[in-house]
DNA sequence: GCCGTTTTCGGCCCGACTGTTTTCAGTCG
């Protein structure tokens, strides 16, 4: 018997494979969904699915019942999954591979399997090329062009768009929509409304009439390079870069209903769909449809949700996550609004890498609205940035004085470090010097790649040092390229609930650290947060939302963030501390 | 296979688009 300490991703990863398997031979489709189901929410869960199972709890996770469960136990104790092993002697786990190819389902990746004896994407492109698919029923020639141009496109996209990329590609999109007569209202949909932090395709609403003129003009933009689909309501297209989109046009009266389909997430609107049904109602993207086929139209989103007796619901929380059964308890939280900031107080300064002096950051975030602002620089060891000297801390603060002078009572300026947390887990100043600064961060940068154990022990030194303020973008990950560490995420958290120490929403988008998930645990341990731009230019102030919008994909209130505070309260939480 | 403020059994969302078909199956979101 081999012990393997599977992680919630690994686990996901399983399942995922077993519904793909399953589906290709042909089980029922609810049982293919309910694996789909266990799969997603294992990789959603927050705490570590092992823990869980050493509880004897595994049946609290949503979509766990009995029959996984027990593969989730087996699993943990030899290290194998038999159902799994038997099922991959049947289906060959190489078919899976086709499933990635657009338009091509399980029932046609089975039927080449058993007609052809094609077992992977190799196999399948060799057959389309030879002519052999289009002779099969149900096939035909159009069929197999696509399929090859399915391979084809395989290769351009392999990896879902980060948010950053996604985000002002939709905004130029939906800037040139909005040229185009008739268009009224012109947003985005899908998982770039709810921001997540990582976008499939780009998912257009347009609110007009007439729906021919705008699909006329969106399939025929110059970056277009094939359109992939085409009609009244739908059409998607890829570009040139890659990057797919789909737009929908509905008319006015009908938008809301529109909007609320298309932003998904799918399981939330199974879950809003299943509350219509007991109303006696039908909801579509066209309509509620009463029993009689007359119809409820909502022009506005939240027409939608009134319909259905509940809140509205922000299209960050719309994960089936619990947030529908939430507003029907009139439970859900007051999610905090990018309004409810009221300082930056992670930023850099000429001092180390940033762009500007430190007046010129505090008028920048003056012009933001803030009230407070914290020039937190990097400390010396972290050599490709000029840090901070322990000596140059007194010259710094006479900068800031100045600069206070200057400014007045407009807006109050913090004099802060960004200090690191050395490879040897100790902090790159001595508490004598962190004792002196307003406010105290301390961030991973370098040796991110050590064990669990070594990297998880640097931050908690951290989290203790009763200096340190906040934990700066806890993981260090970078989006997409770079993972966080690997870090105990409970015993840090368990650490910083008992230390007080608040944690950082990093909210640049290529970091979003914590994530949203890590935010919810955080808050649910009782521990504060802490929302910034970590901006080093003040362009990079404007990266604000990104933050707050993964704060409330976390059900993340105000109240739970020190940068909501007013500048008093914020100072005598500082004081507070060491 | 999961789940329960009508159910411990019998449900499990709804429609658009495409390509192959003479009325529909497959795929997608």
């Amino acid at each position: 018997m081999t012990q393997k300490r599977y992680s919630n991703q690994d686990l996901a990863d399983i399942f995922q494979t077993i519904a793909n398997l399953l589906e290709i031979k042909g089980e029922v489709i609810y049982k293919i969904l309910a694996y789909r189901k266990a799969a997603d929410s294992l990789r959603d869960y927050g705490g570590n699915v092992y823990d869980v199972w050493q509880e004897g709890k595994l049946t609290d996770i949503p979509g766990v019942g009995k029959a996984i469960s027990e593969k989730i136990d087996e699993l943990y104790t030899t290290g194998q999954l038999e159902f799994l092993d038997k099922l991959s002697a049947e289906v060959p786990p190489s078919l899976a591979e086709m499933l990635e190819v657009p338009d091509l389902g399980p029932k046609k990746v089975a039927l080449f399997w058993k007609e052809l004896g094609i077992i992977d994407l190799a196999d399948l492109e060799a057959a389309a090329r030879g002519g052999e698919l289009q002779e099969l029923p149900g096939m035909g020639e159009k069929s197999e062009a696509k399929i090859l141009a399915g391979i084809e496109s395989l290769s351009r996209r392999t990896t879902r768009t980060p948010l950053w990329k996604a985000w002002p590609a939709a905004e130029d999109l939906l800037a040139r929509l909005r040229q185009i007569p008739g268009v009224e209202i012109a947003v985005a949909g899908g998982s770039l409304r709810r921001m997540r932090e990582t976008v499939g395709d780009l998912d257009l609403l347009v609110a007009a009439e007439d729906s021919s003129p705008v699909m006329e003009a969106f399939t025929n933009l110059p970056e277009v390079l094939q359109v992939i689909g085409s009609g009244k309501t739908k059409s998607s297209v890829e570009f040139n870069n890659g990057l797919r989109a789909q737009l929908w046009v509905h008319p006015p009266e009908r938008f809301g209903t529109a909007l609320q389909y298309a932003s998904g997430s799918k399981d939330h609107n199974v879950r809003l769909r299943e509350l219509a049904i007991k109303q006696g109602l039908s909801l579509s993207e066209h309509a509620f449809t009463r029993q009689d086929q007359s119809e409820i139209l909502c022009a506005n989103e939240e027409q939608v949700y009134e319909v259905l007796g509940i809140p509205w619901i922000p299209p960050e929380a719309r994960e089936d996550r619990g947030e529908v059964q939430a507003a029907l308890a009139g439970e859900l939280p007051d999610f905090i609004e990018l309004s409810d900031i009221q300082s930056e107080l992670h930023t850099h300064s000429t001092w180390s890498d940033g762009k500007l002096s430190i007046k010129e950051m505090a008028i920048a975030a003056r012009n933001h609205g803030y009230k407070a602002l914290a020039i937190t620089d990097h400390s010396p060891s972290l050599g490709i940035t000029q840090g901070v000297t322990v000596e140059d801390f007194k010259k710094q603060r006479a900068e800031i004085d100045s600069a206070q002078k200057d400014l007045g009572d407009s807006i109050l300026i913090l004099q802060g470090s960004e200090v690191e947390i050395k490879a040897d887990g100790t902090l790159d100043y001595p508490d004598q010097v962190l004792a002196e600064l307003d406010i105290v961060f301390a961030s991973l940068h370098v040796s991110l790649r050590q064990p669990r154990e070594q990297v998880t022990q640097r931050l908690l030194n951290a989290i203790q040092n009763p200096h340190v303020d906040v934990i700066g973008h806890p993981t260090g990950r970078l989006i997409p390229d770079r993972e966080g560490s690997d870090l105990d995420m409970e015993a840090v958290f368990a650490a910083a609930a008992q230390s007080g120490v608040a944690m950082e929403i990093n909210a640049h988008p290529m970091r979003l650290d914590l994530n949203d998930i890590h935010a919810r645990q955080a808050i649910e341990m009782g521990i504060l947060l802490s929302i910034n731009t970590d901006a080093h230019s003040p362009g990079e102030l404007d990266l604000m939302h990104f933050g707050v919008a993964t704060a409330r994909r976390g059900w993340v209130e105000a109240k739970h963030v020190i940068n909501t505070w007013e500048p008093e309260r914020l100072l005598s939480w500082l004081r507070s501390r060491g």
